[in-house]
DNA sequence: AACCTGACGGACA
DNA sequence: CTGTCCGCCAGGT
C-alpha cells in the first residue's frame, strides 16, 4: 500500500532533473519534516522504480546510500551506473560532485 | 497501543 | 579520518 507521506516522497523527487540528485535529508526538508530515515524508508519500498527516480536520491555526505533494498552490493554499481548515464559527475573518492546537487525551488509545505 | 526497525544525519570521541 | 551514539518519524508487527 501507498500512504500519502510515500506518495509525497515520490512527487517530490519525480522534480529532481536528469543529471542532477538530491539527499534524503533535503527532501525530508523540503517536505517540512525532519525525517531523513522515513524518506529511506519510502523509497526502499517504492513500488514505482524506477519511473519514479529514487537513485536520484543519495545521502547527505554525497556517497550513494541505498538502492533496490540494499546499502552495498552490485545494486549500488547499478545506481551509479544509472547517475553517471545521466551526467552526474563522481569525484575520485566515489561521491558526487557537489556541483550535481539540485536545489528544491519552493516548498509545498508553508512558504 | 506498545515496540521494533531502518536506502538518515549530525554530534562527538 | 573512522566508529558510536542518539534523535528523528513513518510503517509494519
Amino acid at each position: 500500500m501507498v500512504t500519502a507521506f510515500q506518495q509525497r516522497v515520490y512527487d517530490a523527487i519525480s522534480t529532481i532533473p536528469r543529471g542532477k540528485v538530491s539527499t534524503y535529508g533535503l527532501v525530508a526538508g523540503h517536505l517540512g519534516c525532519n525525517c531523513a530515515q522515513a524518506v529511506g524508508q519510502a523509497l526502499r519500498r517504492n513500488p514505482y522504480a524506477p519511473r519514479v527516480p529514487c537513485h536520484r536520491v543519495i545521502a547527505s555526505d554525497r556517497t550513494l546510500g541505498g538502492f533496490s533494498g540494499k546499502r552495498s552490493g552490485p545494486q549500488l554499481r547499478r545506481k551509479r551506473r544509472l547517475l553517471v548515464k545521466e551526467g552526474v559527475v563522481f569525484r575520485p573518492d566515489g561521491r558526487v560532485d557537489p556541483a550535481c546537487v539540485h536545489r528544491f525551488s519552493r516548498r509545498p509545505r508553508d512558504p
